[in-house]
Order: structure tokens, then C-alpha cells, then sequence
DNA sequence: ATTGATATTGAGATTCAGTATCAAATAGGA
DNA sequence: TCCTATTTGATACTGAATCTCAATATCAAT
């Protein structure tokens, strides 16, 4: 089942109603396959010619997190970035507070751990983040 | 080194001024030992007729957080959670998405994992979240 | 295809955590 | 005490995210 059937049938299920817009969006969000915040949206929205509003964005961000084809990656800036959660493994992030820099990755020890921990908790686990703050290799070495 | 004498020397080292508004701000804190947000900080203040600016209460957070004293912790609807830095092992955090109770957690094994890969990686680490969104036990039985 | 009930959208106003500004107050060395 | 740099408080400002509500679109039933 593709992402775009994933859409429909979430929307099916909560009575929601299949829309141009949220279709047109999860499409943006495909393509650029990476991480992405509402303002990079909004300006490839109007580059494009698209018409979609600023409310829409934030609603149909949303929607999809609820449907589980996009997750909250982290805060930058303020800003929260999100990313297309696709099939690869859940990963996390290392963030250089000198250069901003994002470094992906993943680590299956520390995922069985959470389970783990849950389990132990009876939490029943939605989605989690792992933020790690420091400073890269390269700004290490500067100054 | 108690608390106060580690804020102490930090300013020394810094070159900035001992002040009255900053170790009244650390003693707050350290009498809540626990989770706080600026809110509760200003409002325990004004609750004892004490005078902080809410503009130096997020001036010494920062200068705290730089000091090591505490914590960006998580966030919570929007706003910023501190924690005091206690001597117990770093802690993480499951938050229930439905009654928004924050349990803690802490895993030597993840603590471990999160080390090496900074270490693969080069990266200096300087702080670390982990957080696990989810439904606690007792959400997860009612209705 | 038309209707009607309901969900969605866009534009702009609003909220609110956090930051910036700047004059007055304070710290602390000379 | 004096001097200079830092800190503080009051308040204006910023900007991400949310709210409002009239106009529009969806879709099931006719």
C-alpha cells in the first residue's frame, strides 16, 4: 500500500473527506524525501504556482503525522521539522550547535531498549525522538 | 562543590557579575527539584513577593544551562520544561499523549549505545533527549 | 445531475513563548 | 568613593502556530 492509499484509507476511516489539498501535499512531501519545516512547504508551494494556504499546510501536517506518513523529526530554530517516515528504520539525530548540521542515524540496540523500557512501563509507545546536542568533527576542528 | 559555588566560579570564569537575581533564581530551582517551566518560576516568585523580571528569569535559564546547573528537558505544550541537574544518572522521558504525564526513565545501556555512536561519528557530545510519546497504563484502560 | 449536510479551505486576526531594546540600577575593581 | 561594564526591569517586538468564520468543496442520497 502506497502512501497515497495510506491517505485515502486513513481519511476514509475517520470520516474525513479526500481533498486536492492534502493529496497535492503528501506529493511535495514525497519528493523532497529529506527534512522539511512549514516555511521550505510554503515556498515550494509558491515557486510552483500552487495555491495553499499557510492554515492548510499546518492542518494537513497534522493530519498526516495522525496517519503516521510524516513524523515531528525535531525542533530547529524554533521550528518544528518534520520528515517522510518512510520504510527505512526509524532513525535519530545529532545536531552541531555550532553549524546546525544534522546527522542521521540509527542504532536497533537503542530501539529494542525502548521497547523494552515500555513494556516494563505498560506504555504503549506512539513514536519517540532522540535528540543528540554537540559539536561535529568539523567545527572540532576550527578555531 | 555544591550547586552555588559551581555558579559561583562559572560566572568568575566568565567574567560576569555575581548577582542576587541569579542565586535566588538557582535556590528556586533547587528547592523544586523536579520539572519546572517559566511560568511556575514566575509564579512561585510572585507567590513569596519576591522581584524577577520574567525577562531575567529566561536570562539566568540560559545562563544555567550553560553552567550545567540544568536542563532543557523536553517540551511541553509549546513551552519549555527545565530540570535541575541532580547528581542521579541523566534521565529521559515517556509522555502520554492523552493525560500528558511524564514518567522518567533512565537506561545505562542506551547511555552507553548513544556514546559510541557520537564516538563513530566524532561528534562531541554535549546533551542529550530522548522522549517516548505514547498512552500510559492507565490511559490505556480507560474508555 | 442536483441537493443538502458537513468538512475543508483561505485570509487574516490572534495567541503566546521567547527575544530585543534601552534607560536605570548594581557590581566590583581601582 | 568613583568609574566602567554588566545586569535588571518594563515593555515593545518577533515569529511560529492556532483560531475564526465566511466561502467553497466533498460526497452520499436522491
Amino acid at each position: 500500500m502506497d502512501s497515497s492509499e495510506v491517505l485515502t484509507s486513513f481519511i476514509k476511516k475517520n470520516g474525513l473527506k479526500k481533498t486536492s489539498v492534502r493529496h497535492l501535499l503528501l506529493d511535495l512531501i514525497k519528493k523532497k524525501s529529506g527534512h522539511f519545516d512549514v516555511e521550505e512547504l510554503l515556498l515550494g508551494i509558491k515557486q510552483k504556482n500552487l495555491k495553499v494556504s499557510r492554515a492548510s499546510v499546518y492542518r494537513t501536517l497534522h493530519l498526516l503525522v495522525g496517519a503516521g506518513l510524516i513524523n515531528e523529526s525535531l525542533q530547529r530554530d524554533g521550528r518544528t521539522v518534520y520528515e517522510y517516515s518512510s520504510e527505512k528504520t526509524h532513525h535519530d539525530h545529532m545536531i552541531c550547535v555550532k553549524c546546525g548540521k544534522l546527522i542521521e542515524f540509527s542504532d536497533s540496540l537503542i530501539e529494542k531498549h525502548q521497547k523494552e523500557i515500555c513494556k516494563k512501563h505498560k506504555f504503549v509507545m506512539t513514536g519517540h525522538k532522540l535528540e543528540i546536542k554537540g559539536i561535529c568533527s568539523l567545527c572540532k576542528n576550527k578555531v
